[in-house]
DNA sequence: CTGAAAGCGCTAACAC
DNA sequence: GTGTTAGCGCTTTCAG
């Protein structure tokens, strides 16, 4: 009597679907859809819908009356993964990040970048979606999961993920990329800040500088014998940076000693900025990829006795909060991650929008200005 | 031809689909799905998806031809919402946190606790969504999102959000909630920590203490007349580290003066410890719900010309990242977020598996230890 | 204002 | 090995 009682309005192929139900959920109650509502109630399936998504379309009663029998089943609502089948969309984007997820909650140009895509999401109703770069267990999140755009933020290399994401048809936003014709991207000037960077050390005397960045093969570690031509394969963002710092450096007649970081983090930047400094003649100055790398290269100066900026000049790159919490403060490229983000997510629903009307519409290129800032760790070459 | 020649195998009525797709994709290249190439290869459908999915299933050479197929048609593999509605999972479980998304990526102890989270799914394969308590234009993430399983972790008082996940029967574990014997729960020892806390300073001789808490009705701003009663409606952990303050600070005969801060920051904050500081005569310390209430307290101090801790101490709790960066270092009540997050997403993916399995188990309640960490902030009540 | 039909794209089960 | 049957839970026509 349960379920099968109060249910005559129900076709043969429903009270058939009831009983597989039932079967299909051993030990569980059997799940409550739509359909069991209508059986409940004693209309159509079609009617109950209307009652959740338009309103207008039937009588107040008779949808009053739906609510309460859903209500009292423990209805919540049409499935979200029914829904999103049918109407295909899922209501949320992805954001594409390393391997390591955490990431972005750990660095303070990623989490000022993403605390600025959920401002700007929130209103919009999408949730965010973390999709990590390389799924294990022969899940690829780029591929498996359900998300109705994706801002590609920052990937490895030879990013498999984003290329499922093309694949798939995806709105994206490329972030930090390089840019490509065929979608939106939204980046900073980084050749430009780069100049910046080496120029303030230029213009303060430094003749002999060491550069310390990452963002290359996995493989390489420690000095590159021919920086240009190494890096034709590296990640965007590095590229930029290091041809930044190197033309200016070159056009100065400065010399360059260019050493890769295994992995972005102040621990392996520490390690190198040690080998360049420990040379002799050692150079004034170190231009970072990075503040988290610069970070890095301060407690090298530290741990080896050497003072910043009188010894040796660090400057970073980012202007991360990072910047202003070590000692001496950081002299800085800035970069405005949170402006980057809005733009971003604006990008990204922009597409979406364009994808699902169907116009075509050229894609966004944004290009975000950098700045240099002076602080502490910068000063006159020395002798 | 082409794409009714090479398909004979195929039924009238996948023959009828492809039209109608056809017709529904205006404009768009009709949708390649499994059919598609199934069609194209001449086998049925099911071998295509027996060829992503189960290798073991079918002959090499047929799983290459139709590998190649999918790949020359631009098939990315089965569609993660058709294939999340009949397999039940979505592969991504939520994180449920206040209406201000971004909240997430701001505060030191949410980063810290997410970070951890994202540490312990990334092995998992699960993605990670992040759901706003509330959701303008009608749609509710609670509610209309596709997860497996959610983390409440934050949530205003009244969440119809944390109600809609309950309801709608989903995996959940409580982060800093109210116990509740039906879900798996995460929290700290606020209670305990709060005690610490506040016998410091009565250690430290301090018999006139100002509290500065946060978590309350949103309505209540200002001094509470009673402390105590009207704690009752709120948040749970600013009820129990209340109690604690209030039950320390009493059984040492110490006059304590608590005060409502509107919202959870350091510019509110500012406002009432100035307010706090303005009585005559003057507390000589400050209790604070949070390291980012105390940080504003210093400011308020600072501002009015206080010394801290020589003129009034200031003890905060959480020991967020910002404890350390404001001057002076702030003492306080440590927590592990991040060991919260490692064990909210291990009781997670525990409930998800429970679940599965239709086993009941009980859903563990796990209570992380608190510690007192004294810094430069607090120290011997002045006269 | 309500309902019947037709599918969204896919997979579990079982038959051949 | 491969195909058939029978849906997952829902919404979009389009009739009444």
């Amino acid at each position: 009597m349960p379920d099968a009682g109060p249910a005559p309005a129900s076709g043969g192929r429903y009270a058939g679907r009831s009983a597989a139900s039932a079967v299909a959920t051993i030990a569980s109650v059997a799940r409550v859809t739509l359909q069991t509502i209508a059986d409940e109630v004693g209309v159509s399936r079609m009617t109950v819908s209307n009652a959740f998504n338009r309103p207008d379309q039937l009588s107040a009663a008779m949808r009053a009356k739906i609510l309460a029998t859903a209500d009292r089943l423990g209805y919540t609502g049409p499935d979200p993964t029914a829904r999103a089948l049918v109407r295909g969309s899922s209501g949320a984007i992805g954001v594409l990040l390393t391997d390591d997820l955490a990431y972005g909650f750990r660095d303070g140009v990623a989490t000022d970048f993403l605390a600025a895509v959920a401002d700007e999401l929130g209103p919009t109703g999408l949730s965010l979606t973390l999709l990590s770069s390389e799924g294990r267990d022969g899940v690829v999140p780029a591929r498996d999961v359900a998300v109705d755009g994706v801002l590609v933020f920052s990937c490895s290399l030879d990013s498999t993920a984003r290329d499922w994401l093309v694949k798939r048809g995806l709105p994206l936003v490329l972030v930090d990329q390089e840019p490509d014709p065929g979608f939106a991207s939204v980046g900073i000037d980084d050749y430009h800040g780069a100049r910046l960077a080496a120029q303030h050390l230029v213009d303060l005397g430094h003749r002999h500088v060491g550069i310390l960045i990452s963002g290359g093969s996995p493989g390489t570690v420690g000095r590159l014998a021919d920086p240009r031509r190494e890096a034709e394969g590296w990640k965007y963002v590095s590229r930029q940076r290091l041809a930044g710092f190197l033309d200016v450096l070159e056009a100065a007649g400065a010399e360059a000693v260019a050493h890769h970081v295994a992995e972005h983090g102040d621990h392996a930047a520490a390690e190198q900025a040690r080998e360049i400094l420990g040379a002799n003649p050692r150079p004034t100055a170190l231009l970072c990829y990075s503040d988290v790398l610069a970070a890095g290269a301060l407690r090298a100066a530290e741990d080896m006795g050497l003072a910043v900026p009188d010894d040796v000049s660090v400057v970073g790159f980012d202007d991360n909060p990072l910047a202003t919490r070590v000692r001496p403060e950081l002299t800085t490229v800035r970069q405005d991650a949170y402006a980057k983000g809005t733009a971003a997510a604006r990008a990204l629903t922009e597409a979406l929008r364009t994808a699902q009307d169907g116009e075509p519409a050229e894609p966004v290129e944004v290009v975000l200005p950098t700045e240099l800032v002076v602080r502490e760790s910068s000063g006159p070459a020395p002798g």
